[in-house]
DNA sequence: CACATATAAAACCGTCTAGTTATTAAACCG
DNA sequence: CGGTTTAATAACTAGACGGTTTTATATGTG
């Protein structure tokens, strides 16, 4: 079910400008021409990049007369950031404790633990 | 410094099968025939598959005769999961609680709690 | 209406990717 | 030694990728 999803955003990832749009637009949305703006290239190379960016989901466009205000979608990071996360305990132990923390959290504060292994 | 480090990891874990391979030597060590035996596809494709993988660092290889025994290597696994943090206040907000705690518990144990007032 | 702005689409190019088959290299075994 | 196992290499193909230039499509403005 979700393996698609991971495909196209580690591979939408894997670019250094793709990655650099999200940064920007973690700062608010913004026009094609001001993502484009940093970038020593063409127009139609970053709306390239916006289409790859928007089939993975990583991003949503609105309209604004001419413009299309595009905007951060975060659901996408959170997948790869939870398939990660199953390799978490392998470089930092004290995580796992966190791990626990937050499960207590979520489930409605300390006493109430109740975690499962994949 | 880390910009390759990012391309190459991220494309590597595009790929399902090399997710798969990682998750697989999650569980130890395997050989080249081990790993490619899941698969329906060949085993030169395999070893494609394990050269990008070793190629960004994720799995390292020994010797055992005639066999390449691979084992995982999560570090680029962790500066990916780095970057995504960055992110992480967008779709959690109780993971900035759990942040603010792993800097107390790594700064001094949880004897050392000396929060600031919001 | 004519023109400028903002963006997408088309056609093209060189490189990379994911797979194949066939071959080679190295190490063990009888 | 000859044969088998393990894995890498080579050569090839089809398609995706990242970029270009050129052209088209909306939309606002004088």
């Amino acid at each position: 079910m979700g393996v698609d999803v991971l495909d196209a955003t580690f591979a939408a990832l894997a670019d250094p400008t793709r990655r650099a749009i999200l940064a920007r637009l973690a700062e608010g949305e913004a026009t094609v021409t001001e993502l484009a703006a940093p970038f020593a290239m063409t127009q139609p190379a970053v709306s390239k990049h916006l289409r790859v960016l928007e089939r993975a989901g990583l991003i949503s466009r609105g309209r604004d007369a001419q413009r299309r205000p595009c905007r951060l979608e975060v659901s996408p990071l959170k997948s790869a950031m939870d398939w990660l996360a199953n390799y978490r305990g392998y470089w930092e132990e004290s995580y796992q404790r966190l791990d626990d923390l937050l499960g207590e959290l979520q489930a409605g504060g300390p006493g109430a633990v109740d975690r499962e292994a994949p």
